[in-house]
RNA sequence: GGUUCCUUGGCCGAGUGGUUAGGCACCGGUCUGCAAAACCGUUUACAGCAGUUCGAUUCUGCUAGGAACCUCCA
């Protein structure tokens, strides 16, 4: 494949080369949603980042299998021996069926991604679908001595690990640091050293969601179903596993472990890692309640932090929210807040604009506006790292030269037109995923040209000068929430 | 306390050892019956201190402030 993608490797805290196992075949996990809440921004960042990726990838002319996991059994709430699943919590709270809790969340999630153009994985797998190959996973681990079993529950035997391989080499931690901040939780426990993870967890009897086991009626430990279901469709050796920073440590690490325990060998060759959203500087996310769902952004649904001041000035569009992530890179945070929400907004529909102009653009003999190599340079940031905002300030220049020529203030040739087109819709719709409002059903299509119609009218009056009629028309139309911009020779109008 | 990272103009956000990021906002102008849009132009930068260098926002060190992870989190 001819290309010079480079990507961001945690695992090596270098930009490297991308170069898949098996061209054109790529294949890509990523850590996906644990489904007992309704979607927040953040869970918008990963999604966005790695669909923006899965894209581009296919862009270059890969065969992506893309597997992005449901969580919906053994995420534990606070210490992971101690703690209740995350959805039997739910399920309890709410009167549901665990797996209702999950279905119903999830339903909102895959309503929340396609919002926000959001392409569904190739494979979605449920960690509660797949306990089979996780037990199967635990004896392979327990084989190769790196687990024991204690009490019906088994656990993975951190310290021998490191022996042999190294615990600590994805997020840069050492074990001694890691026993030594630990040590006052040891104990009574029935694990032998505190940084032990569960693999396999024995179910206490009120537990609703247990399987059973060579060990116990349980359930799974959280980071097995990655793992698991990891290697199950992508092969014992993968491309690409991506996933939120805050998932560094210690999932991500736990999983090199339990995969090189029980494989003997690396599984994954790229590490990706977008970064946080934050909110007054601090991380969104669930602990610190500061979070903001989808949902409430859509419909502009009041949300008060706890100083009682408004978070949501309006509703914001799904697509003003992609918009809003990818304006960052994804390994910087990007600071929630109205203005820059409503800043992303606005040169969303200044781009947008320029690609409808575009559309009706006529060519000329020669070009008095700069756009060759447009594509090349939305490639060129592309492949450094999936560069993103550098992509949107090229398209951006761009649109300047569409404005230039629409305005009847410069001249476009066919060629540079017709390269102009393709650039447009290939990075901004195929690539970002931005969705242009351009789906119009047949309905969609007679109500458009009854408001040209309309505009036909006032375009009539105003060459006759009836300003009364004319501005009639406008004033009716701006008040049913048309947006109405006359041009050189005729008229621009959006909903 | 340990590990890692950040600090860019009014706001958001790229990037670079010497040359305009981009968006939003502001101001001035062009266009327009008016308005909107568009276009042109202008103005605010690289936390502080010291060092390396012909030259540092970009490299090194220190200081200050902030963040993430070390427990569940995308």
């Amino acid at each position: 494949m001819d290309h010079k993608l480079v990507v961001y490797n945690t695992l090596t805290r270098k930009k490297e080369v991308f170069k898949p196992l098996h061209e054109p075949f790529v294949g890509m996990y990523v850590c996906g949603p644990t489904v007992y809440g309704d979607a927040h921004l953040g869970h918008a960042r990963p999604a966005i980042t790695f669909d923006v990726l899965f894209r581009y990838l296919q862009y270059l002319g890969y065969k992506v299998r893309y597997v992005r996991n449901i969580t919906d059994v053994g995420h534990l709430e606070h210490d992971a021996d101690e703690g209740e699943d995350k959805i039997a919590k739910k399920a309890r709270l709410e009167q549901m069926e665990p797996m209702e809790v999950v279905q119903y969340y999830l339903n909102r999630y895959h309503k929340s991604m396609e919002a926000l153009n959001v392409l569904p994985p190739s494979i979605e797998p449920h960690a509660s679908g797949h306990i089979i190959e996780q037990i199967e996973f635990v004896k392979k681990i327990l084989d190769s001595g790196f687990a024991y079993e204690s009490q019906g529950s088994v656990y993975f035997d951190v310290e021998k690990y490191n022996k042999k391989y190294h615990y600590g080499k994805l997020s840069g931690r050492n074990i001694e640091d890691l026993l030594e901040t630990t040590r006052e939780l040891d104990g009574q426990s029935e694990k032998r050293r505190s940084l032990d993870f569960a693999l396999w967890k024995k179910a206490q009897p009120e537990h609703i969601m247990r399987w059973s086991s060579p060990w116990s009626d349980g359930f799974p430990g959280w980071h097995l179903e990655c793992s698991t279901m990891g290697t199950k469709y992508l092969g014992e050796e993968f491309d690409i596993h991506g996933g939120g920073m805050d998932l560094l440590f210690p999932h991500h690490e736990c999983e090199i472990a339990q995969s090189t325990a029980a494989l003997g060998h690396e599984t994954v060759h790229y590490w990706m890692h977008n970064n946080m959203i934050t909110i007054d500087g601090k991380k969104m996310g669930k602990s610190l309640g500061n979070f903001i769902t989808l949902d409430e952004f859509f419909n502009g649904t009041s949300h008060k932090d706890a100083n009682g001041k408004e978070l949501i000035e309006q509703v914001y569009s799904p697509m003003t929210i992609r918009f809003f992530i990818l304006q960052a890179h994804y390994r910087s945070t990007v600071d929630f807040s109205n203005e820059a929400l409503q800043a992303s907004e606005k040169g969303l529909s200044r781009l947008l604009e320029a690609y409808g102009r575009l559309q009706k653009l006529q060519p000329a003999a020669t070009s008095t506006v700069d756009v060759k190599g447009l594509r090349e340079r939305c490639e060129e940031a592309m492949n450094d790292d999936l560069n993103t905002p550098v992509v949107i300030a090229h398209l951006f220049e761009a649109g300047k030269a569409i404005n230039t020529v629409a305005d009847g203030k410069g001249t476009i040739s066919a060629q540079d037109l017709a390269e102009l087109k393709e650039t447009f819709k290939v990075m901004v719709e195929d690539v970002l995923g931005i969705k242009t409002d351009a789906e119009a059903g047949a309905g969609a299509d007679a109500y458009k040209k009854a408001v040209d119609l309309l505009l036909e009218l006032r375009l009539q009056a105003k060459q006759n000068k009836d300003w009364a009629t004319s501005d009639k028309i406008r004033n009716e139309l701006t008040a049913l929430g048309f947006s109405i911009k006359d041009t050189k020779d005729g008229f621009e109008w959006s909903l």
